[in-house]
RNA sequence: GCCCUCAUCGUCCAACGGCUAGGACACCACUCUUUCAAGGUGGAGAUAGGGGUUCGAUUCCCCUUGGGGGCACCA
């Protein structure tokens, strides 16, 4: 028996864990106390952002509680603003911890602070003893195993003997290491390796061992008095009474570093759990040059936080069926570390893709209203102009013209990285202050009818512009492949005005019969009417039924856009050998202008 | 180098030791004779290799190979 017993305060006491085999549940009765801790490097990341998931879906399966500690026991780096970056991530994707983050107090100017009374405890038990090798003495030593092994192999690393580390201050006799402390020589804190095999039951992973020998002596306090790593998680997980670690699997070789200090201190051990990481398409460790790191960069993407949520869980988990499209409260509800895999998973931007279209197509409409103006927004100001500008009608009644800080531009963005998705929605004024119901509802309407396509909110905005904008662009590749015949479109798009301008009820069938009508009559495949047709509208190949684009746009807006579509055919033919477009350097958008008639037409406005 | 760990289509997941190894994304073809990034149908595509155990192995055991992580007075 390693373990000296040692007087321990119980009111600290967290839930025994038990010998039985939990196979990742909780066991009954047993209060659930996760906590998500990333040490603060400036944004959540993907990678992190799962870890977080699967401690928050745990908790919430299981009635626990979820907390945030920002791991850092290193001073370089600057606290605040890196915990609000996390904070701000987690925010978006609905994972709020419970209470304050948590911080380690280890840089309390004065004051036995938490870590360094556990590092005495330390002492006291035996389980540790003060090592008197200077920093540098070590790294020789280091530098100098390694180049002896250097000669074989250059690809040594650093540190290959330390794991078997023996140090020598570990025979100095008790009374003399106590006097040369006492006489003010600098000490780091050791702590033992056992001389038997140390293992845990992963809830991940299952059984897992580490043998006597390939644990070294490690230290658990620097000679500065600050603790490292090992010793204030677990000193700060006991503290937060935390029941269950779960954490990334890059930490499966500090677990039993960490039973060990539990051990010492006489505390009952947390269940552990190891998730195993996420890796770019290329098999390594996802990093930057894999592309977006941050959440927050998939928000301002376009990407739902449910498909974020979704497709995280899904990176590593499965319900065991069939199923990959859930709801929030449906992963809570399915969640289990039971079948969380152990091998790491590659990070699939296409899936990624597939899966946020299909959150979008199960939205709401209202709720994507937001988002979709707010991306209008973006788009317009790319352009350098003002939803105001663009959207007219859309800024108008989503209370986006008046607000000048936000409908022109620059600054807006930053300030909206300032705070959680929500305030930012409600800053637009979208929840309550939305104008005219009239709007909202036609918006509604275009939502619903584009949504089924689109993979990110821009996509889906792109489609949704055609409806509201003042003017719209016609995509190059669009015109070359339907409006190759420039003459021939404009006399179709003639006929189509004059008869849609006749047309007694607005209405999708009569649409339709109307349509394939004057095909007939032309003698032509209604095709040759209908994908001009759609070019016109859209500006674009991407769109909705046509039938159902015309009925929903309504006659005026119709109207306006075939005549800005048969100006634009007119100059196109007139060029000089010109059926086909200018691909070497005409402008990339055509001219049309719809004038005001965009702005808020519905159906009976248009009729 | 040492320790740990992982291994099913290109990718993400299924398959009490027992049907022809299943689904999804991506890809290809066809189709919806109205586009499409949407829908429908079909196709190609995997148990890393070698040994065992077993009537029978994707599944259990061993070895090899390959990937990942760790081995700090970093976290």
């Amino acid at each position: 028996m390693p373990t000296e017993e040692f007087p321990t305060r119980s009111d600290e006491a967290i839930p025994m864990r038990s010998d039985e085999t939990t196979g990742g549940e909780a066991r009954d009765g047993m209060t659930v106390r996760v906590r998500f801790a990333p040490s603060p490097t400036g944004f959540l990341h993907v990678g992190g952002a799962r870890t977080a998931l699967y401690n928050w879906l745990f908790a919430q399966r299981n009635g626990g509680e979820f907390i945030l500690r920002v791991e850092d026991t290193d001073r370089r780096r600057s606290r605040p603003e890196h915990t609000r970056a996390i904070l701000d991530g987690l925010a978006w994707l609905g994972m709020i911890p419970d209470g304050d983050p948590a911080f380690q107090p280890v840089f309390q100017a004065d004051g036995v602070s938490r870590h360094r009374a556990d590092a005495r405890r330390l002492l006291a038990a035996g389980a540790a003893y003060r090592c008197f090798c200077t920093a540098d003495e070590l790294k020789k030593e280091r530098e100098e195993t390694v180049r002896r092994r250097m000669a074989r192999k250059v690809a040594a690393r650093d540190g290959q003997r330390e794991g078997s580390r023996r140090d020598p201050c570990r025979l100095l006799d008790p009374a003399e290491s106590a006097a040369r402390a006492e006489v003010g020589e600098p000490f780091a804190l050791r702590v033992k390796a056992p001389d038997e095999a140390i293992g845990w039951d992963d809830m991940i992973h299952g059984p897992m061992s580490y043998p006597a020998g390939s644990i070294g002596d490690f230290i658990v306090l620097r000679s500065d008095g600050t603790p490292v790593y090992n010793l204030a998680a677990v000193s700060d997980d006991i503290h937060s009474m935390i029941s269950h670690v779960i954490r990334g699997d890059d930490h499966l070789s500090n677990t039993p570093k960490q039973i060990l200090i539990y051990r010492a201190l006489g505390k009952p051990l947390p269940d552990f759990g190891h998730v195993p990481m996420i890796r770019g398409p290329d098999g390594k460790r996802l990093s930057k040059r894999h592309g977006a790191m941050s959440v927050t960069d998939y928000r301002d993407d376009g990407y739902l936080p449910e498909g974020m949520i979704n497709f995280l869980a899904l990176l590593g988990w499965s319900p065991g069926d069939d199923r990959e499209v859930f709801g929030v409260d449906e992963l809570v509800e399915a969640f289990s570390f039971r079948r969380v895999l152990k091998k790491s998973a590659v990070f699939d931007l296409d899936k990624f893709g597939w899966l946020n279209g299909q959150h979008i197509a199960r939205s709401p409409a209202d709720s994507l209203a937001g988002p979709v103006v707010e991306a209008l927004t973006g788009i317009a100001r790319q352009s350098g102009r003002t939803i105001a500008e663009t959207h007219p009608g859309l800024a108008e009644n989503y209370g986006l013209a008046s607000n000048p800080s936000l409908a022109d531009g620059a600054e807006s963005d930053e300030r909206r990285r300032m705070q959680p998705a929500d305030e930012s929605a409600q800053a637009l004024g979208l929840a309550k202050n939305a104008g005219s119901a009239d709007t909202a509802k036609r918006l509604a309407e275009v939502i619903d009818l584009v949504k089924c396509r689109p993979r990110t909110l821009h996509a889906l905005a792109r489609q949704v512009s055609p409806f509201f904008a003042k003017s719209i662009d016609y995509d190059e590749d669009a015109v070359a492949r339907f409006w190759k015949n420039a003459g021939e479109c404009a006399g179709h798009m003639r006929h189509l005005a004059t008869r849609l301008a006749e047309i007694v009820s607005w209405d999708t069938g009569v649409l339709e019969r109307e349509i394939r009508g004057l095909a007939a009559e032309l003698g032509v495949g209604a095709g040759r009417i209908i994908n001009p047709l759609r070019v016109a509208l859209m500006g674009q190949s991407v769109a909705p039924g046509i039938f159902d684009m015309l009925a929903t746009m309504g006659r005026g807006l119709v109207l306006e856009r075939l005549a800005d579509a048969v100006r634009f055919l007119d100059a196109r033919a007139a060029l000089p050998g010109s059926s086909l477009p200018d691909s070497s350097n005409g402008p990339r958008r055509g001219t049309a202008d719809s004038g005001q008639r965009a702005a808020g037409l519905g159906r009976g406005a248009a009729t």
